[in-house]
DNA sequence: TATAATCTGATAATGATTACTATTATTGTT
DNA sequence: AACAATAATAGTAATCATTATCAGATTATA
């Protein structure tokens, strides 16, 4: 991987912006600083960066992903409402995969869980 | 939620066909014995299962979801070779729901869980 | 059986993502 | 510093899964 200053910036753009943004926020984020970014330039670094482990992908049910840059490992709450995602800490499973290996005997790479359910916010305003 | 013949065969080849199939997948398998239904329906069909939870929605890496029937509440594991998808028992995460209560106060709807990694036989054809 | 509600097939439209291509930037090497 | 080799970019066209639309058919209800 060469370096890019369009990279540099996506990841910049990531870190200092932690609401799980897709790729055209990022994109948005990024515009005044960098105008003539291209669209596919975002989409082809910030999957090149979830691939190489700098950054986390994440599968939304609407069908548009988002990125994360956070690097200790955690899960996600995606809000059915408003579709936000929040973090969860990485120890409500313990042991998931060692159970997952004994059980299966698959080998698990990876491992990402997503919570589904109406976020605090969403749940104030169903009340008003 | 009104009876149609089309739902119903939907259903039926779900529950024939335990390979996780997406919605193209069901499709085809569904054209010999109802050569005239459209894909649309097949689309609208197993999104509206979905919905009222009589099927399962899965979404994979690769951008196309794949839907089973299987009622007994389990996690998936996703192979990334091939993108076959496996089966893997509930109990490998115990009390993760009242994990994620006590320790961010989100009232969690639902969860899913894909592992990812190398399959068995992919293992195998990597090997020869 | 008449009416309303929901469903269907066919196809156009959408929207996220990827492919393509000519050009430009980065890197390692004389 | 100049050179080639490699990888990245911007802009846009193409792809592909999924959804919207809508006229006509089916199903439920009174």
């Amino acid at each position: 991987m060469k370096y890019s200053k369009q990279r540099e910036q996506i990841l910049e753009t990531l870190k200092n912006n932690c609401i799980h943004p897709t790729a055209e926020q990022v994109y948005s984020l990024m515009k005044s600083q960098m105008p003539n970014i291209s669209l596919a330039t975002v989409y082809r670094n910030l999957n090149q960066l979830a691939e190489n482990g700098v950054i986390l992908k994440i599968d939304s049910l609407d069908g548009t992903a988002r990125f994360d840059y956070c690097r200790e490992q955690h899960y996600h709450f995606i809000c059915t409402k408003c579709n936000k995602v929040y973090d969860v800490p990485h120890n409500v499973a313990p042991e998931l995969l060692k159970n997952v290996q004994e059980q299966t005997g698959l080998t698990v790479d990876s491992c990402e869980i997503s919570f589904r359910g109406i976020c605090p916010d969403c749940q104030q305003n169903i009340k008003h």
